[in-house]
Order: structure tokens, then sequence, then C-alpha cells
DNA sequence: GCATAATTCAAACACTTGTTTAAAACTGCC
DNA sequence: GGCAGTTTTAAACAAGTGTTTGAATTATGC
């Protein structure tokens, strides 16, 4: 008799869309997601994620307890281990007395998230679209599980950030970091990304990668606001 | 019998938080918005907005025809006069021949929805968070809503943009107004903004106003992102 | 002052929500 | 093969949702 097992010790292969070959948590897990992106916590109901999953409504609460617990393994199992790269990266430049740029420390927060989105999502895009979704959903829960996840380690950022940009002041930093976070975050979580990224594709190299083009078109427009002289005081 | 005036043509002194003097319409709009604003579409029950409202659960219903008509008035009757006054000062700009610069489009976009919020709000910051709110709300009415005056008034000012901005090629400053127009909504959407303010209110001059420092603050983060070279193609 | 319309009210409606229950089906192991 | 543990299933639960109803109340116009 489990729903005790929310450690998220299992991730090898949460892929797919809801199949036929997979267990019945995974199938949940991913028909929660791909839902949980599109219509947020309060618009998602339990009957729709099982229909989809194909599993019967009470599986929900054996295998996960409740609701919450079910948003909170989907938002972990993917927040866990991307603060982990992060941070790993992170300190590996600290440990090395090189004082990353703030192009490199966007690219940390970045490509970490474009690489598993790669390697762990199904349609490529829902990882992506599962953070932008959770910054800016409005349920309460969703709002409390996030701070700690995202205090936790933009704290660490900010510090970087700070010795990065030595010229802008602190109060003011705080709040250009800010805003490169919802810019980053909404982004992420827009659906029609993929439009506007169409054109852009077009005129690159074939090799090109569709996160690529965001992570070079997105992170020059932030360095620049981020770096730019502090306004008079 | 109506729920037919779902026009906003009356739209004088809706501002004060719910309070007994206001009529029936102003009393549950003024209560909405403050739900809406932190709960999103599907987290705002009408038994919610009706017990803070002090009013019959029926009368919504009865006024607004459905919870739809009721959020549908609620964002039409703050947008309608924004986007107004943003097109026409766009327009009192296009019709001499000066060409705006990128500040100054981006001040055209951002001071009127400051002003109203001054006049119109009654918590003062309710405007520009129902602003925030709706344009990241997954609920598909409010995104559907919401593309139809978001579309309208942009398409005009992306042109000026391009004139302002010649330099980046049009996919890529099409791809950067979508940075900024996230930035601007998420951080008028977002609680923690007048916190992250304080330290910056307090070095300031006693006159100058919480929307006047988001102004300061965040116009040049955005310029220097929008007019900074083009990557590499 | 009275008839008429507009508004408010309590109550119920049909429906969906998350959750629980207990029986059924399946699983692995000796 | 049979038994214990695990999982799945259909059904029901209580609570909440938006909405409707019809009577009571208030306001309006003559």
């Amino acid at each position: 008799m489990p729903y005790e097992n929310l450690g998220h010790a299992n991730l090898p292969t949460l892929n797919h869309s809801p199949a036929l070959g997979d267990s019945t948590q995974e199938r949940i897990l991913s028909a929660a997601e791909a839902l949980y992106v599109t219509q947020g916590f309060d618009g998602t109901s339990l009957r729709a994620i099982t229909k989809l999953a194909g599993v019967n409504l009470a599986a929900v609460n054996y295998h996960f307890g409740n609701k919450e617990g079910l948003i909170r393994t989907l938002l972990t199992r993917r927040l866990d281990p991307l603060n982990s790269i992060r941070l790993e990266r992170l300190n590996a430049y600290t440990r090395s007395d090189v004082v990353p740029t703030a192009e490199i420390l966007l690219q940390i927060m970045f490509l970490p998230a474009l690489e598993l989105a790669k390697s762990a999502s199904p349609t490529g895009f829902n990882f992506l679209r599962l953070l932008g979704r959770a910054y800016s959903d409005p349920s309460p829960y969703t709002q409390a599980l996030l701070s700690n996840h995202y205090a936790t380690a933009i704290v660490q950022f900010k510090d970087a950030f700070a010795k990065a940009i030595p010229h802008v002041p602190a109060a003011e930093l705080k709040l250009r970091l800010h805003f490169t976070m919802t810019a980053l975050s909404t982004t992420l979580a827009n659906h029609d990304l993929l439009r506007l990224m169409a054109p852009l594709r077009n005129k690159k190299s074939k090799t090109e990668t569709d996160e690529n083009i965001v992570l070079n078109q997105l992170i020059p427009f932030l360095v620049a606001g981020l770096v730019t002289p502090s306004v008079a005081l």
C-alpha cells in the first residue's frame, strides 16, 4: 500500500507521452505534465489526467497520495536535477578563481534546462514549458513549492552576478535579475515561441536546434540589459 | 432584466475596494479584480467574489450573465481605455514626422498604464497586477480574450519599433519585442515587486512614486536589450 | 398611491471536483 | 497450486462549482 514513495529516485526513462508500455506512475506523470503545462494547477483535473493516461481515477491517490503530491513529484523530478547541475557548474567556476561573466552565468542557468529538455522530455519543449508555467502559476501551492527551489538556487547566482557586474548598485541589480528571471520563465512557457522562431530557424544552419536559437537570441538581449550603466540616482 | 449592459460605458469612479457605498456592479467588479489578481480565473469562485463584495451569489449572473461575462468586463474596462491612449499617443508621433526612439515607444506603452493605475485602481497597483495576471493566465477563455486586445495594439507598435531600431533584422526584433512584453507583464503581476523596490525608494526623492521607479529601472533595461547589435547569423 | 419594472434574496439545480472504499484482478514467491 | 502483497477497478462520497428559479423586496414613473 504505497503512496509513500514520493522520492524521485526513479527517473530513468520518463520520456514518452502516455503510452501503453509505461508504468502507471510514469503514464500519470506524463499526462499530468502535458495538461499542467497548458492548463495550470487549478485547470488540470484528476479525471482529465487519468483519462489521458488511460488509467483508473483512483490511481493518482494510490500512487501519489493526493493531487498536491502528484504536482510535487511532477515539479521536483524536473527541478531537483536541474538546480543540481546549475549549482555544480557554478561552483566549478568559483573553485577556480575565474570570475564568470554575465553571459556565462546566464548560460549556466539556461543550458542545463535545454539539455534536460532534449534528453528527458517527450515533446522536447514540454519540460521548458513546465518550468515557465510553474513560475507563473497562481495557485498558492505551486507558488509555495517553487519559492523554495527558486530561492535556494538564485541566492548563489545573485552573488556571482554582483561580481560579474560590479558597476551596477546592488538594489538595481536585484531588480534587473528579477526582470531577467521573469523574461526567462514566461518565454519558456509561451506557446507561440515556436512560431516566433520559425523565420529564424530557416536562416540558420540546419544543425541549429530550436533551443540554441532561443539561447542565442535571449542571452544577448538579457546581457545588454543587465550590464547597461546604472540610471542616475 | 439586464445582464445585457456588458458595455463598459460607465467607468466614472470604479475606484475603492468593495465598500458599502458603491453599486452592486462596482462592488462585484472590485472584489473580482482583487481576487482574480491573486488567484487567476480558475482559482476565483463566484462565491468568494460575492462574499467579499457583500452581495448575493446570484447577482453576478444577473448583472453580467455568467462568469465569463464578469471577467470580460473586468478586463475590457481596463484594457480598452489603456489601448486607446497608447495608440492615440503613438499616432500623434506618426502624424508629425518625428520618429520615436525605442525609449519613447516603451514610455508610450508604460506611462498610460501607470497613469491609469494611479487614477483608477483601489490599491494603486491592482490595475497593473491585473494586466500582468491576465497575460499569464492559463485559462483558455482569458487567453482568447487577451489575444484580440493584445494583437490589435501590438501590430502598430511593431512597425514603430522597426523604424526606431533599423539595425536589427525583423525576425530578431520580433523575438526581442516578445521578450519585452513578457518581462513587462510578469513584472507587473509579481507580488514581490514592491518589496524589491523598497531599497530603491528610500534612496530617491520622496516625491518619486513607485510607478516611476519601475519605469526608470525597467525601461533602460529593456532598451539596452532591444537595441543591442544583432547576433551573427 | 399605485402599478410596473428592476433588483435582491434564499434555495435548489445539475455538474465537477478531489478523495475514499471495498471488492476484484494481478503479481511474485514458496 | 495457493497464498500474501500489490495494484487496479467501479462505485460512491462529501464538498464545491456555475447557474437557474421564483418569490420577496426595492426602486421607478405616472
